[in-house]
DNA sequence: TATAACACAGAGTATATTGCTCTGCGTTAT
DNA sequence: ATAACGCAGAGCAATATACTCTGTGTTATA
């Protein structure tokens, strides 16, 4: 297993639809099924996205998830950090105090500051953290729209869109009222 | 739960102290006990220790553990490669290529390359292996003893010592009294 | 040569986490 | 009123963690 489970790739991949639809609302739903993967997993993830304020949800019918500020304003290690929860790299268990020589009482200079190899694992820490925090989610749709041919992104909000319309339509049917609708696209 | 488990910081320490007695056989029981730390514990992570390199094993009565190289060509990284083995920080499941508008046919352009999550994921943790190789065991050595007063590392030097001594007069021991455990009692 | 301490392989256990499934509740637009 | 939504939380199989314990084979020494 990696130290990054797999609901990190399916936040951050979600997450940049979303970049790429800046303003629209898009449900769990309609992103787990345009990607391949599980609604319930997805729905799971999502709260922690809000909780975290990297999304902001809207209930109801034609609810669902928007990016909470600017895509250029939101790194990695906010997604990772929202998603995995905040994890250190290393617990220290202080294991230098139970040294046998000291007879169960440590003396002052031996538990004082931090132990050397715990130093070496916040540093490794912090420049992990650094690392992940210097893509944000504009960087990372970028690439993605850079790699893509000129038509595929249209193609996406065109299947979200048709989504969202069935959803209205859906309404239709039930109710029998004319003018199906369609607004956003910002 | 943090990333690295407890198993690392034990066999850290550990090696710590291997390299503070360069040459010395030091048995797992001994280093386990000096430390307070679970005997069957430390007998499992040795082994990986040993299948790394990292560690030489001599068996039988008076074996023991010594590094296998200087402890200045043992960093950090290979100690917790050996003890965590070999996680990668992400595990990219190519979901990009099951995105619904591909029709479960993607594309060449999908699937070509690296993703550029799983590319950020893979610089990240690149940076953070550096950063864990830089240190190695003779400067972890290095940073206990400059914080030790001066009488400390001998005197964990007389406790290996005394334990590693007492193992052959418990030949003569066993004839004068019945040792405590095994309750073989001829 | 008997024996005690060792390395090492492996099974066993209790607890936690992962990835996923499903149910139920309150909210909201039509 | 209804259907789709977010969200909380129970459940579940598979795996991982941190130990615990047993058994086998090796080796130095009395
Ligand atoms: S005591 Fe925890 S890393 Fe040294
Ligand atoms: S497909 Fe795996 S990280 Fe994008």
């Amino acid at each position: 297993m990696s130290h990054f489970g797999s609901g990190t790739e399916y936040g951050l991949h979600c997450l940049i639809l979303l970049a790429q639809a800046p303003g629209a609302i898009i449900s769990s739903r309609d992103l787990a099924e345009l990607q391949g993967v599980s609604v319930y997993f997805l729905a799971k993830i999502f709260p922690r996205l809000e909780k975290a304020g990297i999304v902001t949800a809207s209930e109801g019918i034609r609810g669902g998830y928007t990016l909470a500020r600017p895509a250029d304003e939101i790194t990695v290690l906010d997604v990772v950090e929202a998603i995995e929860g905040r994890k250190p790299l290393f617990e220290c268990q202080e294991i230098r105090g139970r040294c046998a020589v000291f007879g169960g009482q440590p003396p002052a200079w031996a538990t004082a500051g931090v132990c050397g190899i715990h130093a070496v694992m916040i540093r490794a820490e912090r420049i992990l953290h650094d690392e992940l925090a210097r893509t944000t989610l504009s960087g990372l749709a970028d690439g993605v729209g850079r790699k893509a041919p000129p038509g595929f992104e249209t193609d996406v909000q065109a299947w979200l869109a048709d989504r969202f319309e069935s959803r209205a339509q859906a309404q239709i049917a039930a109710v029998k009222k004319p003018r199906p609708r369609r607004q956003n696209e910002t």
